[in-house]
DNA sequence: GTTACTGCAAAGCTTTTGCATCCCT
DNA sequence: AGGGATGCAAAAGCTTTGCAGTAAC
C-alpha cells in the first residue's frame, strides 16, 4: 500500500478502504460495486470518492477502466496485459490469462500509433445455461 | 433494402432513411450521429425512433453494437467478424479486416459457452498525434 | 382493421461537477 | 499551514419508457 503514497496519493482512510477491496480482485467490479460495499466500513462515503478515486488511480496508471460491459464500466486493478471473458445473460466478467501475441497490422500501424490491445471474447456462463433459459 | 422487410421490419420512410444512413457506412456511429444526420431529411425525427429502430436491428442481428468507445455505445452495420482499432483522443474507430484466428482457451470453454470474440487495438490516430500534443 | 411504429416528454441510470468542509502530509 | 480529498446535492449525459396518435401491412 506504501507504493500509492510514493506516487502522490493521500492515503485517506476511504481510500485505504477502496484500495483494499481492489487489491487482488477478480471479479471486475462496477463503481457501484465498489460503492456499495465499501460503505459498509464508510457509512458516509459517496460515490463523488468512488469515482474520484477510480479516476486518480487510473490516471496513474494502477488501474484499467473496461468497456466491456454495455451497461456501466468496470475496473479492474490487474494492470498486467490479460484479455477477459463475459457473460452476455448476466455480465459477469473472467479474466483470460493469456498471451496471444496478436500481431499490429500493418494496415493500422499506417495511420496510427497502435498502443496495445485487448480481446473480449463472450459467451454465456454456465450458470446462465443452467438457471434461465 | 427488401430484405429488411422479409425478416418483419416495417419499412417507415424515418427507418428507410436510417438503413440508408447506416448502409456500407464504416464510420461507427453513434445513436446521436445518426439523429443528428437523419434529421436533416426528417425534422420531426425523435431519439426515441432511433433508438427503437437500433434495437430493432440488433436483435434481428442486422447490426453490431459496439462497447469500445466508453462514453457511448457506437454502431456497426458490417456484422461479419471484424476488428476495430480505436483513437484514445478523439475515439474515431476504423475497421480492421483481418481474421486473427484466435483459439479458445480451454480455460475459457470449461465454464463458458464461447460464441465469439473481439479484438480492440487502441493507440492515437495521425490526426491527434499531430494537432493536439 | 391490426399491428407495430412515431414522436414527444418524462423518467431512469450512470457519471461528473461545484463547493464548503475536512484532513493527510 | 497548504493542498488535496471528502461528501452532499445538483447537474449532465446517454438511453429507455409511457402513451396517444399514426401509418404500414
Amino acid at each position: 500500500m506504501e507504493r500509492y503514497r510514493e506516487i502522490g496519493l493521500k492515503l485517506t482512510p476511504q481510500r485505504l478502504a477502496i484500495l483494499e477491496y481492489l487489491d487482488g480482485n477478480t471479479s471486475h467490479p462496477s463503481a457501484e460495486d465498489i460503492y456499495s460495499c465499501v460503505k459498509k466500513k464508510f457509512p458516509t462515503m459517496s460515490f463523488a470518492t468512488v469515482y474520484n478515486t477510480l479516476e486518480t488511480l487510473r490516471k496513474r496508471g494502477q488501474i484499467l477502466e473496461l468497456t466491456i460491459d454495455p451497461d456501466r464500466k468496470r475496473y479492474d486493478p490487474n494492470i498486467h496485459p490479460h484479455n477477459h471473458l463475459i457473460c452476455l445473460r448476466c455480465k459477469t466478467i473472467v479474466d483470460v490469462d493469456l498471451d496471444f501475441e496478436i500481431p499490429i497490422p500493418d494496415e493500422a500501424r499506417k495511420s496510427f500509433d497502435v498502443l496495445g490491445n485487448h480481446i473480449e471474447f463472450y459467451g454465456i456462463c454456465d450458470k446462465c445455461k443452467k438457471g434461465g433459459e
